[in-house]
DNA sequence: AAATTCTTTCAATTTTTATTGAAAGTTTAA
DNA sequence: TTAAACTTTCAATAAAAATTGAAAGAATTT
């Protein structure tokens, strides 16, 4: 297989999982393609490449550096922009962690936190109160564990890509 | 809050967290539903509760039993089949977790496996073939990282529900 | 200050995804 | 075997999400 063909397929596989996992297919391409790309690309030049409108490649540019996954790169006596991506896996994943958590597990746990706080009522017995607030409580300890979990993960992974590192270093040097 | 407001705004969140990982609104929905209702509901009942078409209520719970979050529920005497919610929210994690590795996983790391062949070409420079082989080797890596890590953490899960458990039983017998 | 080059915005449009509802299918009962 | 009660399917429709492209906005140069 030629290295562009390898790209596309990687371009398009990374779509597919950004689409499936809540991601737009067209900001996971742009971003597959800048990660691919050995230098920074202009907006020009991620339109040709995946075949997109301006509008759409500098709506998506600019959504991946909300993410942080892409910075802008200016070249002295050049007037446009030109954009790369984080190309460290490690801080990749910390920043999708990162902003997902912010996104998406805050706004459900506040939600959790208020629903807990039922009132017994006649409309509902205490048994069915009860197994409700049981749920919601199960709910809130597994995303808790879950969330501390994964970041104490990355923490591990960022020791390990450290300690391969420093292996490699101490090996040749 | 009253019961039934709380129950109200759990299927709304949890119906907002899917759609933003990727999972229908409605499925998520229902799966809400049927999470926080005591007994199993019927087609009818879901419906009713969520004011959904009968053809959507039949395919989303279908949906969840082929996620094995969702169990058919049959009672003597009666023609119409009832459905019920995997309760333990540590099974409902593993069975998540087993689906989406199974769809979404796999496939992209079949991708990379592939794509991580790619063969010198008098195209591209070594040092651009090179790059693309580390950036596709290094997410690999992080993959298979991150998929051990959360097997290990659900089975560490496991051992601390048990070990809650355990001890909730010590201090009562 | 006018022209040039590039970026951003957003209403209109297209594409994708989800939903409906009625018809066909299935199972049990009469 | 027919009817009744329920489930499944799927073409048509509706709703949501993504995309376009042209116009407006900025920044820089002449």
């Amino acid at each position: 297989m030629q290295l562009d063909e390898a790209k596309s397929k990687f371009i398009e596989g990374w779509g597919t999982l950004g689409s499936a996992w809540g991601v737009s297919r067209t900001m996971a391409q742009v971003h597959a393609l800048l990660l691919v790309s050995a230098g920074a690309l202009s907006t020009e030049d991620i339109m040709e490449q995946l075949q997109i409108s301006r509008g759409n490649a500098n709506m998506n540019v600019r959504a991946l550096m909300d993410w942080g996954l892409v910075r802008k790169e200016l070249r002295p006596g050049e007037r446009r922009e030109f954009f790369s991506a984080e190309k460290d896996i490690h801080r990749v994943a910390t920043l999708i962690l990162q902003e997902r958590h912010k996104r998406e597990l805050a706004p459900i746990m506040r939600v959790l936190g208020e629903i807990r706080q039922v009132e017994p009522s006649p409309a509902a017995t205490p048994e069915e109160t009860k197994a409700f607030t049981q749920m919601i409580g199960n709910i809130q300890s597994f995303a808790d564990f879950a969330d501390k979990a994964a970041n104490t993960l990355i923490k591990a992974d960022e020791n390990w890509f450290v300690s391969t590192f420093m292996k490699l270093m101490r090996s040749r040097f």
